[in-house]
DNA sequence: CCTACATTCAACCTTTAGGTTGAATTATGC
DNA sequence: GCATAATTCAACCTAAAGGTTGAATGTAGG
């Protein structure tokens, strides 16, 4: 019953690094805080436009905004990123286990049926030339 | 200028990962190559519905097809994981290293005006307790 | 051949994304 | 106090996402 939440934190963040302008801002901020209009500078859009951008990153916890007077900090938080690298990097060990597996099977196919073995017998199961 | 492509196809990519049906095919497809209607099963939605997001899994080439008489096989395609991977780890490592310089300055300040020195003089660089 | 299956195409609906402009809010600094 | 700066709010637009239903396509198999 977390799962639901945490499903829906991932499409926030996935969804928030899904846009040019919101990665070229989380880029800027991960090397500093930074105002809005700051922010809103390099870009050829309205003010207004980037704001929204920003609210879009905060709904996924990737910006925190500290209001000082006038003037909103707004702060990179690296957390959200670490749940997509979790999610994507377990898909590709599962693919990767999956292609070993074929690799292995292949090559007992070809250990068995090899007429013409050329340095066959290094116990080379590892993955090699795999498409991919 | 070759830029402005690999941003377009990092943003198919991410789009494509937003989603929770989508991602729950990318789960199933990488155990294994299966078919449209295989893959529309566990859902609550119309097949054509499943079609529509296996389009954008493709347009973000995770997703290859296989055309086979009358039945289409769809497999897995890790490449395009690689570079979303790969931008986030980027940004990680970025904003890593910037705490770290952090970290190093507020322990140099520290040190010069700790007055109740409780093992202090261990060399204490490291990144600790900072919140993330 | 003809039916039944696997899939897409086409048209439509509703919600959200991404942008605009103009007015409202709130703090600053003379 | 008052002009001005830094933001957001509100209303609107257009296009895209995510879904539906119904018809079209193409292949399989008795």
């Amino acid at each position: 019953m977390r799962d639901i939440a945490s499903q829906r934190s991932l499409d926030h963040t996935l969804i928030a690094l899904a846009d040019p302008t919101r990665r070229a801002i989380l880029q800027r901020l991960s090397e500093g805080e930074a105002r809005v209009t700051e922010l809103a500078q390099p870009f050829a859009m309205s003010l207004n436009a980037v704001s929204k951008h920003i609210r879009i990153l905060e709904r996924a916890r990737l910006v925190r905004r500290r209001r000082a007077g006038r003037e909103h900090r707004l702060s990179f938080n690296q957390g959200p990123l670490d749940a997509a690298a979790a999610w994507i990097e377990a898909r590709r060990a599962l693919w990767t286990a999956r292609l070993d597996a074929l690799d292995a099977l292949l090559c007992a196919e070809d250990c068995a049926a090899s007429t013409a073995p050329d340095k066959v017998s290094t116990g080379q199961t590892k993955k090699k030339g795999r498409s991919r």
